[in-house]
DNA sequence: AAATATACAAAAAACGATTATTGTTCAATT
DNA sequence: AATTGAACAATAATCGTTTTTTGTATATTT
């Protein structure tokens, strides 16, 4: 096995208290200094345990980010999750998720790091990866929503998914795109619209 | 008047051959270098001119790449306009913007920037001045479609407009989220059920 | 009038030497 | 079996210093 294929298969066990202990250091270190003024050598010392631990869970500083960036999203698509269970529409559901986004995007580690690397955020945004974990959280909503008879039964999931995310998107990352869609009671007003009959009529 | 004043009321004439001059050789610098290891200096060099004719049309260094990417920008929307006449339907218009777009990106002084400075590309990407530009765009292609019928006539003009523009925007820069959408025929296809009938019923 | 050429202080970039960090290895410790 | 601590070469960050660039001003040319 080559150190490449290696590096690939190798996945991390959020489960493990050593784990938790390293990103609760690095993210806490990331949030003070940024990622870049943040030391390998540094999340050991605030995590008091030592830089070998660290690289025996995550290859290198690289993997180290993104275990923390990942653990974030992982808990916000579970709180998100949970604050879900409460809407019954997917236009709801797809509201709340938005405001929680942005929410999300505007306080901790994001926040912070848009401060001081906004570059960094930047580049993190554009990227497919940060979407891709994303994706897999809207297809039962979808079902579920057939289901209710809120939209079609015949409109393929993957679509049906793209088209939720990709609005979800959107609307996180520019709240005005030509129309003001600040507080939640106009978002849900334009998504009902969007995602029911598009620009089609009533 | 002050300094601060005075900036934000110049505006580039892109009428004036000396402009263009400066914004072609800027360009080119831009296009080679990339923005940070282009000076004034060079484009001086490179347009055969003084770099005191570029600070009479240009405040700075920051308003002078502005003023090549405004015009590329502009450029563009009306390459775009003209190609757009022999479409019919919103939906095609959509689709071959879109198309249009994501060309655009992959080639010319984009496409090279993105190579050596990914960074500054990303920001400009996420910053709503870049899109702004392309809201007027698209309202009398709304209007159009209204009057034929193809979307709905009670459609307030500002959401259509928000909303097609989220779609171009999102798929341009995200060609897959979730769905395959790479050919044309995919796209059309998307955008005419998203366009037409958002997820609910034909 | 606009473009040029030159000069200038302040700010930024490039440079080279020094210091810190990275990623790996391995023996010792828990 | 995992964690630690220490050593190590290679890489990257930092720090003064030097050089370039910036933005402004002004006299001169087209």
């Amino acid at each position: 096995m080559t150190a490449i294929e290696e590096k690939q298969f190798k996945s991390v066990d959020y489960n493990d208290p050593m784990v938790g202990r390293i990103l609760d250091a690095a993210e806490q270190c990331i949030h003070r200094f940024g990622i870049r003024r943040t030391s390998m050598g540094e999340v050991a010392r605030v995590g008091k345990l030592s830089r070998g631990s660290i690289y025996r869970h995550f290859a290198d500083k690289d993997a180290l980010v993104e275990g923390v960036f990942r653990r974030r999203q992982i808990e916000f698509l579970n709180t998100a999750e949970a604050a879900l269970e409460k809407e019954t529409s997917l236009v709801d559901k797809v509201t709340l998720s938005v405001m929680l986004g942005r929410e999300n995007m505007h306080q901790g580690i994001f926040a912070s790091l848009a401060e001081t690397e906004p570059e960094t955020v930047a580049m993190m945004l554009l990227g497919s990866r940060f979407y891709s974990r994303s994706v897999e959280f809207w297809p039962p909503h979808i079902e579920m929503s057939q289901a209710t008879g809120e939209i079609s039964r015949d409109q393929n999931l993957d679509l049906a998914t793209d088209f939720v995310m990709r609005l979800a998107v959107s609307l996180v990352m520019f709240p005005d795109m030509g129309a003001s869609l600040e507080s939640a009671d106009e978002v849900r007003d334009y998504l009902q619209r969007a995602i029911t009959v598009g620009l089609g009529d009533y």
